[in-house]
DNA sequence: TATAGGGGTTCCAGCCACTGGAAGCTCAAG
DNA sequence: CTTGAGCTTCCAGTGGCTGGAACCCCTATA
């Protein structure tokens, strides 16, 4: 099968399915005319990469995680481990943005917002006020 | 004063400085030596993009910032307009990593971790298991 | 059979926001 | 006078694509 098609099977852009190929963490055989071939498994392992980008995972990530799916015979543990760890860096990426939030909320919060000059977040951002 | 210095004061590395002084955003002036010098009022505008950038605005958004905080006749309106969509950025960032750490962590709450090879992580991303 | 289109191919450049490193200058202390 | 820290410029690389140019290939239709 051709590059557009996995592409539409396995959710990913025709031209993210070649840069992966390039950093060598893809490949597909190549037909005679020169054109990219797909299997069925190969759709399964973009779409394999694509849910886990979608996760959050990074690409070297996923060059892990890829040779773990590939790997028949890992221990369950070491996917975990690498999953766990990702868990943790979300929950510390959600902290932060909860943190930020709740900051700049309280600078618009309070902002009148009206056609007068004076406000409380470029006061804020200044480090004028330490109202917080 | 020299980079170092403004760096020490604004929170900024000094490679980041010369940086926004390459894209337009922050110029200072030379002294005689050619060393770049700052004023307590750079250094003012250096930490306001410092607190801008850290509280999650781009740096294009922080050019628009520097220059309502710089005009001092400007609506509070206008800055309000920006934070506020800003807010809701971050609020979407949150609700989508909250979708994330759920899926994941489900993930991994199922998956035993020991040396067997069967794992609800691989079976999930490879969108073999329908189970959440 | 010519042609038009919608694929596919390669390669180069750009995005964002820095960051590292090389090569060379200036300055203050010992 | 030398040493070392700090400053200068410029070039290149990061991650993860994405856009675009220039060209090739395949199928359908006039």
């Amino acid at each position: 099968m051709n590059i557009g098609t996995a592409a539409r099977q396995s959710g990913l852009p025709p031209k993210t399915i070649r840069y992966y190929e390039d950093i060598g963490l893809l490949t597909a055989d190549r037909a005679a005319n020169g054109y990219r071939d797909y299997s069925n498994e190969d759709v399964h392992r973009l779409r394999f990469v694509q849910r886990s980008r979608s996760l959050g995972f990074s690409v070297e990530e996923c060059r892990q995680l890829l040779s773990l799916y590939t790997d028949r015979d890992r221990a369950s543990a070491d996917v975990k481990a690498i999953a766990t760890e990702k868990l943790g860096e979300i929950d510390r990426k959600i902290a932060e943005l909860t943190g930020l939030r709740e900051m700049l909320g309280h600078l618009v919060e309070n902002c009148h917002g009206d056609a007068r000059p004076d406000c409380p977040i470029i006061d804020g951002l200044s480090g004028r006020s330490r109202d917080h």
